[in-house]
DNA sequence: TGCCAATGTGAGCTTTTCCTCATATTATTA
DNA sequence: TAATAATATGAGGAAAAGCTCACATTGGCA
């Protein structure tokens, strides 16, 4: 069984030089992942390709795992920034429900699209730490938290329960999304899906139940 | 770079022992794939938990890669054999519309639920080889092709363009229920989850458009 | 300038994994 | 029952990947 190994990252750089090592090492690291897949993306490729030796990679990453580590959550912080700084936006600006929800739908498939190889491979293959897990988790919920509040202040907002609603928006477009790049349909362009999504999302939440309420 | 290598079986088993060695092969890397992931599920393990020696294993398997790609397969089968049976009911019954999402939604779950640890291992940890998404990606078609007659057939459905429709209906599902078993939410009860995604969908199906058509 | 800490190097050790093959056992057929 | 095909075995070869460490270089500072 294997047993945990620190994935911390080892030291911290304290000169410019290498910072700008560190730097390197993760965007070669992107590359060689992109290219090779994680299994196949050595350290030796990584630390070649930033044009490092690899015991300069293990100057700073104890183990190959942490690189890995490293990178997807500076994917994820990325992620995050750009809804939450959409989140702020929107609560100050308060746009109309339909533009508001437009927004985060276009902004998710934008983020996706800057790199959809690196995307695939980082949550798609590479096996991440529990650890990343926890951090993801603990960061939707705040995320969360918000947008039921921005929901809150949309009066035409029908549903009742907000986190439920706030869950289901965040997880169906984030699947939604994922899967339409990763494995394109030729047939369908992306404005139309995000317009369709967008559809979706509003019938949702301004419609009156149309169900026999919540029961069965 | 990694060349093509053979990915189909090696030869087919012609007598019952074999037979019955190859089916305990893939259970045991199913089990195995569960407990260590991929990378760590080494071919010694599985043939020890199959209890077989790895000469055997490879008398049917030319590869790792291939034991992943038919297990894999099973599963994809599996999957889309559920929603075929349903989509075929639903087609001959024709239960009211709530009803029939429900049912798709359950079985979704239901399916996801019974071996959560190896979905996740298949389809978002392992390398899966493009032949497997190319053979997804036909299986899909087919699938979307039969949502939308189901569709059609039922009268309150006001969406316009059918075959997007079908095809968000079912990754947006398929994506939600998918993160939901991974990553569970403690304060979200799968039932409440359920009955919501119904609604939804329902909403989406049958509201008029609520948005300034499909432009913009 | 000289000293020490920070940083960088890369040959090669260690470990592990996939997979083969010579051999043995079991089933089938004549 | 003998002969042949199918199946099973598992020690060990080959290849590769992760990672270390003894040594070299660079930068900051007294």
């Amino acid at each position: 069984m294997a047993q945990a190994k620190s994935l911390k990252p080892r030291k911290q750089p304290r000169q410019e030089r290498s910072r700008a090592t560190v730097k390197a090492i993760l965007e070669a690291a992107a590359q060689v992942f992109c290219r090779y897949g994680y299994a196949e993306g050595t350290t030796d490729r990584v630390a070649e390709r930033a044009g490092v030796s690899v015991g300069s990679l293990y100057q700073y990453f104890p183990n190959k795992e942490s690189l890995l580590l490293a990178l997807a959550n500076f994917h994820m912080e990325e992620g995050f920034d750009l809804l939450e700084r959409l989140l702020c936006e929107s609560t100050q600006q308060k746009p109309p429900l339909p533009i508001m929800l437009r927004r985060f739908v276009e902004a998710l498939m934008e983020l996706h699209l800057q790199n959809p190889d690196l995307h695939r491979v980082l949550f798609n293959e590479a096996p991440l730490p529990p650890s990343f897990s926890k951090e993801k988790e603990t960061r939707e919920h705040e995320l969360s938290l918000k947008i039921v509040n921005l929901l809150a202040s949309y009066e035409e907002v029908q549903v009742m329960n907000l986190p439920l609603a706030s869950y289901i928006l965040v997880q169906s477009v984030e699947g939604l999304v994922h899967s339409y790049i990763i494995y394109p349909v030729a047939k369908i362009e992306a404005d139309e899906l995000i317009g369709e999504v967008v559809e979706m999302m509003h019938r949702y939440l301004t419609s009156a139940s149309s169900l026999q309420s919540g029961k069965l």
